[in-house]
DNA sequence: GAGCAATTGCACACTGCTGTGCAATCCATG
DNA sequence: CATGGATTGCACAGCAGTGTGCAATTGCTC
């Protein structure tokens, strides 16, 4: 039936939840995993995997969902109630770090899937909002860059990808990751080296 | 027969380099495009690609060979007799650069392809020697950055992809996109911004 | 125009993945 | 232990792509 004991998730649910973990991990190893592989990895059969979501794209479509919308809300939670666009840019990577330990895999995969695609459109939002921090920064002079800011964003959203490779090949401790990149998205930004590194130590303490 | 027309390259010579360069355009815009797109969009029959190369990825792996050549001539080229770290990374991004406009594609697809392994095992060397430029800049204190030196690299990759992305998507002109590129590349690694732009401007009078 | 390599146009076998149908089975709950 | 939703196992149809074989054809070269 519909109802169910206290605190105690049915069956089907755990399983879903346990699919869409097994999955993101999967499609990063090989994005064109196959729907076996993905089930064989949840310890379920194929055709379990289509009774929670009909067609492969509705599972990756709920993984992406998922990521984009922690993602933004992590983003947005960042930086507001801030108006020194340089530590609101270090607040926003900071706090979207949070989520990279968890979601690094499925930004990785994003990376080299045709999925990347809906991701980056999904994620447009938050690049415009991203871009809007960069482009006052810029007029204000606390930045500097020959870049326009909305460039300055695709910059600034790779150089996160990369740190998140640079710690799944452990170049980079994850705990000091999120600081690294903080200051060194910064720094890119034009901020001077010292002023950054404060900045974040502050934030960050 | 085998012999030729001095300067007259075979119909089969033309064809297998069109083949190519129709297989980089067309690789792009669908990682996964099969034998047959590309090779309708070459203008040629499935069976006569086969004919040129065994398999499909016979065909990739002497894309990415070329690409992977000129890239490493390009960078070694750029900082050959020079001592300082800074203009050393300021040279070197404006000779990849020089071919960003050719492969700037294929960098693009390497991203979001399984292939991905395959370049970036080739690309190892010229991401080693970037990493050593690094390290001395940094243990010079010409750099200034709390990541380590092979992290920062894997920063600087991904920023030129982005940059890349950038040119693609119209958010900057190629032509100035090799020093935005230089510059910016410069600025992540602490080097002050004004002290950047001077020495890219200098470089590329 | 004969000769020859390259190209073409099919046809074929094979593989791997997807999505679906259905009967058998499991198992927590009541 | 009975019940019912979830899971399983298997079978099937369909599709898309790959790599190969071969005979016919093209078009350059001599």
């Amino acid at each position: 039936m519909a109802a169910m004991p206290s605190g105690h998730t049915s069956r089907a649910d755990a399983n879903r939840r346990r699919i869409l973990d097994v999955a993101l991990a999967e499609l990063l190893r090989d994005p064109d995993a196959s729907m076996d592989q993905i089930a064989r990895a949840a310890g379920v059969v194929r055709r379990t995997v289509y009774g929670h979501f009909p067609n492969r794209e509705a599972l990756i479509s709920t993984l992406v969902d998922e990521a984009v919308q922690a993602l933004s809300a992590a983003h947005a939670a960042g930086r507001e109630g801030v108006e020194d666009p340089a530590e609101s840019v270090a607040r926003s990577v900071l706090a979207v770090w949070e989520l990279a330990d968890r979601y690094r895999l499925l930004i990785a995969l994003a990376q080299r899937t045709v999925t990347m695609q809906g991701i980056r459109e999904r994620l447009a939002p938050v690049r415009e909002a991203a871009t809007g921090v960069l482009r006052r920064g810029l007029d204000e002079g606390v930045f500097s860059s020959p870049l326009p800011a909305p460039a300055l964003a695709y910059v600034h959203e790779q150089m996160l990808v990369a740190l998140m490779e640079a710690v799944n090949d452990g170049l980079v401790a994850a705990r000091e990751a999120g600081r690294c990149a903080a200051v060194t998205v910064l720094t890119a930004a034009g901020v001077p080296a010292s002023k950054a590194t404060e900045l974040v130590a502050k934030l960050n303490d």
